[in-house]
DNA sequence: TGACTATACATCGATGACGATGTACTGCGG
DNA sequence: CCGCAGTACATCGTCATCGATGTATAGTCA
């Protein structure tokens, strides 16, 4: 798997696992979703539709056009439901570490089966944060904000710092909840909510 | 420009701007940089030196190799140190959405010269992150983690929400001491410091 | 009627990034 | 002396992404 090549296959998998959808709303859901950061392009996202009908993960199925053209709604297949779930259970580590990618994990992981296996992921992304790393370093050994003079790399590790902070805070109280059971997320939405229409 | 072109090549332009540097050293410095989210691998360093050399940005020159292989010392060109301060100065637009991107430009932005065209950029990040933007939508709204039930999507606001509060603020600051003249930040760094080696 | 916008999908060529693999030299431990 | 790790650079084929461009229909406004 090339590095860049899950964020968007994964987001189609997601959307498309909670309902099945024509290739432009998909777009626009996903432009929702990541759009404002890294918007994707039209020749991006169909040519990827075809690569997974390819693989077998979706089906297509032709529609008069209700708007305007003519639509190809997209259904996963069961093949395709697996690989979401696959792709969930055991991401890349680049996905772990790109807040980009993790991002996009997190939008769908709720579809991952059972509470533990959702609890795994979040304690690798756990791990990550609690080593120590920085963007400068002074030989082995990382700086710290006040340690720099640049007012630009002090932001960025302020930034970071406040980020890593409301992160690890939040994963450690939804870990909390994913292991008392009962209270943990069960995923209420894949295959029961067809509106996929506004 | 293509929207994966800019970051590899901005810290390769950013972080010569500050000494010579040769290829293998230059690729430390940017996994130290940035490796930990996203790593860079060496079959794409290598070809990047090569388009910069050749689009005469940068100029290599041979070295009987101090520890071990032959060594092409990297040296910016009066076009790459122009191209730097371009870079810096009129950023793609993805340059400041995505974070990723952003604290790449972050790092070497004390190499653009005078406070002001600093703070212009600092203020399109700004422009950007006052915007109200969600991940998720009802319709048009965004929508807020409160009135989502998906816990691992409320992660994502949260953070996403903490990691605002905490760069409006830093912004904020900074802008104001680099608009109160005699505390802004000059670039005390570029071709100055020349203790490339370890 | 004609211009324009939104919907909906598609292809093409260019190119940047990737993993795999190769070369060659130095220094160290066993 | 041999193997291995680290240094240092390079190429190759594959592939995902991109902008540009094209096609077609439906609805809106002047």
């Amino acid at each position: 798997m090339r590095q860049n090549a899950g964020m968007l296959e994964l987001a189609i998998l997601g959307f498309l696992y909670e309902a099945p959808l024509h290739g432009y709303e998909l777009r626009k859901r996903i432009t929702a979703l990541t759009g404002h950061v890294r918007p994707v392009a039209e020749s991006t996202l169909y040519p990827a539709i075809k690569r997974l009908e390819k693989a077998g993960l979706l089906a297509r199925e032709m529609q008069p056009g209700a708007a305007a053209a003519p639509r190809h709604m997209l259904t996963l297949t069961t093949e395709g439901r697996a690989e979401l779930v696959r792709r969930l259970a055991e991401p890349e580590q680049v996905e772990i570490t790109d807040e980009n990618r993790w991002f996009t994990l997190l939008a769908f992981l709720r579809h991952l089966p059972e509470a533990d296996r959702q609890a795994e992921v979040l304690r690798r992304r756990l791990r990550f944060l609690d080593e120590p790393a920085s963007f400068f370093y002074d030989g082995e050994r990382p700086l710290r904000a006040e340690e720099l003079d640049d007012p630009f790399r002090q932001g960025i590790l302020t930034i970071a710092r406040a980020t890593s902070a409301a992160e690890l805070k939040w994963l450690r109280t939804t870990l909390r909840s994913l292991e008392s059971p009962g209270t943990g997320s069960r995923d209420v939405t894949g295959a029961t909510d067809l509106t996929a229409e506004a």
